[in-house]
DNA sequence: TAAAAAATTTAAGTAAGCTTAAAAATTAAT
DNA sequence: ATTAATTTTTAAGCTTACTTAAATTTTTTA
């Protein structure tokens, strides 16, 4: 399949993952930066393909080969970010353009290659789960965003849910990683301001931030 | 630029490089399996876009515009193949086949970060020279076929000019790997094959074979 | 060197993946 | 509940990268 149509199935997909449900061509097509004139033509294709169900004026939703398919291309990204980082040190903007574009050239028998090299990782580096070999993700994400957070206890970060790089660069700069350690040292309520203490600095995020960042209360 | 283009720009390159010099539309459209029709008409277009020169029924000559261009991509194809080799562990085959597909979503920043994690090696595993970030081979290779070796003396294998999977397969079998060591114990001319020691075992190479392994003297 | 063979070029056409502009349907707002 | 705004779809058209078939030029060979 041509980058375009992997494109488009992977968008899909996200937007029925991590979105409100409205995954109608213009959505899709904002997303890719195509116009929405071209995102229903490609629907269309894509339903004789039998890789999405398409009606008239109706979201767009993928079939089982289409999820599929999708979780594979996503699969790929996300081992060449694990890779990438750890291998060569990136940061979390520069790994995603990357994987970006290395995903649509990944054999599966290459991917097979770098997911064992890492040991079969769950999670890659923003921590959004990997799908496995058959295109499943089998860990349960039970995170919270630092904004929902309680005061006086600690967390694991589990998953920095962006991709802007002001964000990342904020991140490397103050420790804030996947698997550190934050303490939720207050929460300003009304002005929806989230205070974290971290390498014994303390952090004041607002809720931009703090609503893109998840974590994992340590008991 | 496109696949499309990189391709054809890199098959000039290697057809001017490797071989004989008729790098007419007609074999260029051999190599990437097109028609001679779709080679002609990228011709032209290449040629206004002042990559190559073209001229009716005259041999493709890459522009230093052109040849700028292959060699970044020769380049990260290179790095690519020594990398996987290295990190993977896989067969000269498959790196060839992984490398053909990655060099063209490979950014300049990524190409680096592979060079210089390599030590910013001069070869790949089959002995091709790795160009540098400006596009320049330093090497210089004065190597010899097997085939032109002399009798008692010992040689460094420094290329193996081939993408045949069975004729890789045979190299790794028999340690005829870059860098190895083999004596030539004879050379039978009038059957053109050539007699070699190599991990204590003999083997008997044809004219096959023996043409397209290269390697440097012992002195 | 002239005819035959081979290669190159031109011409016409196709599919993928886009575009803009207009028509149709849905959604939001008063 | 209409009207207005927005979104989706349709229609027509473009570019890239191919194809096959025919015309032209070059190369080979007898």
């Amino acid at each position: 399949m041509s980058v375009a149509v992997e494109n488009f199935v992977k968008a899909i997909y996200k937007n029925n993952n991590n979105e409100s449900n409205d995954t109608k061509p213009g959505n899709i097509a904002k997303k890719l930066g195509i116009s929405n004139a071209a995102a229903t033509d490609m629907a269309k294709k894509l339903a004789t393909k039998h890789l999405l169900n398409y009606e008239k004026y109706k979201a767009l939703k993928l079939t089982d080969k289409g999820e599929k398919m999708a979780l594979n291309i996503v699969r790929k990204h996300r081992l060449w970010e694990a890779f990438l980082y750890k291998t060569f040190d990136m940061s979390l903007h520069d790994i995603h353009r990357e994987a970006e574009l290395l995903e649509h050239e990944t054999s599966n028998f290459l991917a097979n290659k770098i997911s064992e090299y890492l040991g079969n990782p769950k999670f890659d580096p923003h921590g959004d789960p990997i799908p496995n070999i058959n295109g499943k993700i089998t860990t349960v994400d039970v995170s919270i965003s630092l904004a929902n957070t309680q005061e006086g206890k600690s967390y694991t970060i589990s998953r920095l849910m962006s991709d802007d790089k002001e964000f990342f660069d904020f991140c490397a700069q103050n420790g804030l990683k996947y698997g550190n350690t934050v303490l939720v040292t207050k929460q300003f309520n009304k002005n929806k301001m989230t205070q974290i203490s971290i390498n014994n600095n303390t952090i004041l995020l607002n809720e931009d931030f703090s609503k893109i960042i998840y974590a994992n209360e340590i008991n």
